[in-house]
DNA sequence: AGCATTTGTATTCTTCATAATACAACTTGT
DNA sequence: ACAAGTTGTATTATGAAGAATACAAATGCT
């Protein structure tokens, strides 16, 4: 159930922990070149279980591809398999995300409807308690790599002012815009929580696994929210970006983040 | 060993699955008010589960605060619990962290020592290969309870010009100063990973909880590594908020993080 | 060669999640 | 009051995960 293959997570609950742990450790960076892996008994030590669980969690690893092991040397990394290749995402590349049309992604759509938004979401939107929202999960696909989970609540009296096939050819900013609605300000908010059955499936990572988690909140100049978006990042694949700076003098020194000065810059162009 | 009394998961494999199920239906709204929840013995049945199974997931969520179970009547679900009491760190609130000074917060030193750096850590750093650094990990906390788990590695030829004592009462910040390091640019990067063993235990969490992850490097004008942290936060304590605003006309429209322009401004004003 | 360390394999025992069942205590509705 | 629902509690049984142990095979180092 995991990435390319068949790669079976360990049944057991301890086996899946050392699994997730050490998974978390080489695609972070933790652990990266060869012999580095302590042998099966320091790791039974250190994770307080048996050798046997140890071995189930390594297997696991092993078949997944992220580790090698050699008969009386060792387990090394193979931590070339994953050169790093997840997407950046800074203040530039961020905002493209929010239009909803990445360049080189693809997206499936999980969900669509027309339904009543949870509470927090019409709260933080400033929805009434019946109103409802159209709905839609999607996930985004980098190389047939799923590598985002997302789900975006729009006020039903402005999605009604476009349809579905819209939304798939065009961005979402330029539908509203044509709906009249003058976008003003955003508010993100970055967390982390697990990976549950369903975004497990849909993120093809295993059950438990950590992901980064954003919520976004855009409101009109009249503070109306006008989109709601909840998303969960693979964090393998995705992370979050930000440039500081020093900048001012004296008692207003303080830090800022350097926006639109990185090198790559990719031109807001939806393809239309 | 799951942490003083906060949130324990199932631990078997069926009963979290439940939990989780159950516990994002919550969290994501499909379940609401009062007493939706069905019987124990329909939600057995539904998720193809013993009652038996059913009940730690119950439990658990009932002692994680999110339902509320009474006999003879039913479980009805408590969304308004939910009221995030989670500290937020925007990028006002966020300086004084780097800052290593929170004003209502206390540290526990872990760790302190002077020794290599993990790999790629020096590599970020522009350090030598045998080139060794100040390596502290601490815990924060915000009454009494801990919310980070902080690394901070700081190359020893810089180190070395102040005391540990010092660092325990002047900002990081002033000491490299001091020591004629001219602070330049930082660069943040965020992202999610799962507790391992000894982060679960200092930051009272289940292991294999979520984390919000934070890796900061910290440069001087000639580029040159002067700090690097590598910080773990509880995502119920804490969040990244990101106040943007769109900025700007025409084809050079984008958006901005807007800073230092939250309510309540704290004053950079370190206890001496 | 010899020793230490590693992974691979096998065995036995224990622990614990789960299932299945029954019953008590409580609430709500008719 | 009664019936039908609910949660709380207890029971036993079973299977799988895990723990503990021993030993074989392979590798690396002195």
């Amino acid at each position: 159930m995991e990435g390319s293959g068949s790669t079976t997570l360990p049944e057991g609950v301890k086996a899946r922990r050392v699994y997730l742990s050490l998974h978390d450790q080489i695609s972070d960076g933790r652990l990266c070149d060869g012999e580095t892996l302590p042998g099966e008994q320091r790791l039974a030590e250190t994770y307080s279980v048996s050798r046997v669980t140890v071995r189930r969690a390594l297997q696991a690893l092993s078949s997944a591809g992220l580790i090698e092991k050699r008969v009386g040397s060792g387990t090394r990394v193979r931590s070339k398999s994953l050169t790093d290749k997840r997407a950046a995402m800074n203040f530039n590349t961020l905002m493209p995300q929010l239009v909803e049309m990445g360049q080189s992604t693809t997206a499936r759509l999980l969900s669509f409807s027309y339904s009543l938004p949870p509470d927090y979401v019409a709260q933080a939107m400033g929805l009434g308690p019946s109103e409802k929202a159209q709905i839609a999960t999607r996930v985004r696909l980098a190389d047939d790599v799923p590598f985002s989970h997302l789900t975006t609540f729009v006020p039903i009296h402005i999605a009604q002012n476009y349809s579905e096939n819209d939304l798939a050819t065009t961005p979402l900013y330029k539908l509203l815009e044509r709906s009249g609605v003058q976008i003003d300000a955003a508010h993100q908010s970055v967390s982390a929580s697990l990976a549950g059955p369903d975004v497990a499936e849909a993120l093809g990572v295993a059950e438990g696994s950590a992901l980064l988690s954003l919520k976004r909140v855009v409101r009109d100049v009249d503070g109306n929210g006008v989109e709601y978006l909840s998303g969960l990042y693979r964090p393998d694949m995705f992370s979050l970006e930000m440039p500081l700076a020093r900048v001012g003098d004296g008692v207003g020194r303080h830090w800022e983040p350097t926006i639109g000065q990185t090198d790559q810059d990719m031109p807001e162009q939806p393809r239309s």
